[in-house]
DNA sequence: AACGCTCATGGAAACGATTCCATGACGGAA
DNA sequence: TTCCGTCATGGAATCGTTTCCATGAGCGTT
């Protein structure tokens, strides 16, 4: 591999002007700037990125960790967040956590060896000795998606009470009274806001505000399972369901075929938090509040790009979109 | 941020003897090896990756270039390598080429400059400049997927014979005789190697040799639905529906029922290559040969591994497994 | 004609680690 | 007791860049 010193001696030049050739310094003379562009060309040189960091104090590397990327909002999240740093000249590095705080852990500490100028979080839990030393090494920091107690960082996520505001105007608008809610857990910021969002909501809707049809999972299908069949098993019969999240209305849907029967099932109207594609082919098909993964993403970046520029950067509520999916509706 | 020089200086010992102790040398005292690492704990020292890999000439990355991130298939593997990746001591350098190749290019070059010690590709058409370049200057590589034509590198994929030979035996066991196929592009090797297998097995398992039942997209849902319409449109009235893939499938799900009425469209039964998840709630249920996305992306890091260890690695084609969602299916 | 300023350049230091080499301590064998 | 070998250690070179500093050329001004 060709290094900068093949360039200059190619170039005859001093490897000093090489290098301000190459990084684009006005120091230059057209005569130099030419022959070491020529030679670096026909050399193939491509600059040492390590070599380049060592000197430079940094690397030009943002790092995002997900709790899973196989989730499709954090895989459409990283897309973004990919595009929008490569945009800006910098590489992205993912890595996932497996909602293990264990292996979070191991990845911040590899984060902190590559020596990265940002990092991107979407926190699983709480703070870990590891996060207290990057932050405690004025690490440039975003959040996604959720808080973290105590830690003083901008905050870029989905619009929680404007998503299930949408929702609502949809239930209201197809007329539903008796609304079953499966939420997610307290202990997260994304459960609670929502529960919460929809507690307040529903009698302005119209909706009923008897709380047997309320109950909350763990954001998975098997906990929503559970729950839904715990509102089913209190007598209520809603006409319309709202899930939290995508597998917990997964999870409502498995449970009212299983208690009710796919004909019976098929006649309730599904609503979710968290919207994918497939919701167009179930049975009935599932509305949904859709969000904007990708624009968290790109602004997460630019957040975490301005910081790490010495600027300062707020938190941001992403606004959801509705997707409307009903017979009558417009999708 | 702590350095090694710091280490040293606090544990009373020379730089050499803190890195010996660091790196694990067996050239040290247990009396050094207890100081240093003591003073690497209070310090809180995480050793600086780039200074590092200046030196050894190698970075203990590895780059993974996708065209898609957000497809599941890719995000499976993505999650499966890294976690490989990181078992090993190597990082994980995740990349999208978006299906272009100038995008493809610019990462190539990115990777480049990280000196990364190892690629897995999976290609989206022919070589590239850049491509060439890595190659020619040795960078170990495997492929994913797909091959490239004049490329001498282990290739990593589904075992696209054995899956489809899983999809005929089920459409024998249903008593199908009129089917469907629709087809991927010719140019990928992944569509060429499914329409082969299908138009070579399928007279052994009873199925019609008609070819207006057969019709190929370009496995994306609006191609795919196009030429379910044209196969519709020919008269033909298959009895199942095998789609070469999942957005293939997607696709004709869709096209029958705009063609025939939902009601009719949910009594022919379907089979797709790639399976997801919501194919369980689809009407009819998507039967599905599942590619092994994660096995794809272990294989693929260990054969790297192998390459770079300066072993040789063989390719190796991972087996499908199959998803019966049919009436009186196992699932 | 002399002076001063700008500006491109060469050379060298620096970044933080690893690794080579020489040195000195120590222990065992004769 | 002397000598040799082993082995931990300190110090220095090295990796490929960037950047600082000093130098000298060239040019315009007085």
């Amino acid at each position: 591999m060709a290094t900068i010193k093949d360039v200059a001696a190619r170039a005859g030049v001093a490897v000093g002007t090489a290098s301000r050739v190459l990084s684009g310094s006005p120091q230059t003379s057209a005569d130099s700037r030419s022959r070491v562009l020529a030679a670096a060309r026909e050399l193939g040189y491509i600059a040492h990125g390590p070599a380049r960091s060592l000197r430079r104090a940094r690397t030009d590397v943002l790092g995002l960790l997900v709790s899973d990327i196989r989730s499709p909002f954090f895989s459409e999240l990283a897309h973004a967040a990919e595009q929008e740093a490569r945009a800006r000249g910098y590489t992205l590095l993912l890595a996932n956590a497996n909602e293990d705080a264990e292996q979070a852990d191991a990845v911040l500490d590899a984060f902190a060896s590559q020596r990265i100028d940002g990092l991107l979080l979407s926190p699983q839990g709480p703070r870990t000795p590891r996060l207290e030393a990057l932050l405690a090494a004025k690490l440039p920091i975003v959040l996604l998606n959720r808080a973290i107690e105590g830690v003083d960082a901008p905050l870029y996520g989905t619009d929680n009470a404007g998503g299930v505001a949408q929702a609502l105007a949809w239930l209201q608008r197809r007329g539903h009274r008796d609304v079953a809610f499966i939420g997610g857990p307290e202990g997260f910021s994304t459960g609670a806001e929502r529960h919460d969002a929809y507690l307040a909501g529903r009698e302005a809707h119209g909706i009923s505000t008897d709380d047997a049809l309320i109950d909350a999972g763990d954001f998975l299908a098997d906990g929503a399972a559970e729950a839904m069949l715990r509102v089913l098993d209190r007598g209520v019969r809603p006409t319309a369901v709202f899930g939290a999240n995508n597998q917990t209305t997964l999870g409502a849907m498995r449970a009212m075929r299983e208690r009710l029967g796919a004909e019976a099932a098929s006649r309730i109207e599904v609503v979710s938090f968290d919207d994918v594609e497939w919701f167009a082919f179930t049975s009935p098909p599932v509305s949904a509040v859709r969000n904007d993964a990708p624009a968290i993403g790109r602004a997460g970046v630019r957040g975490l790009l301005d910081l790490i520029d010495g600027g300062t950067a707020a938190s941001q509520r992403i606004a959801t979109s509705f997707v409307d999916r009903s017979e009558g509706g417009r999708a």
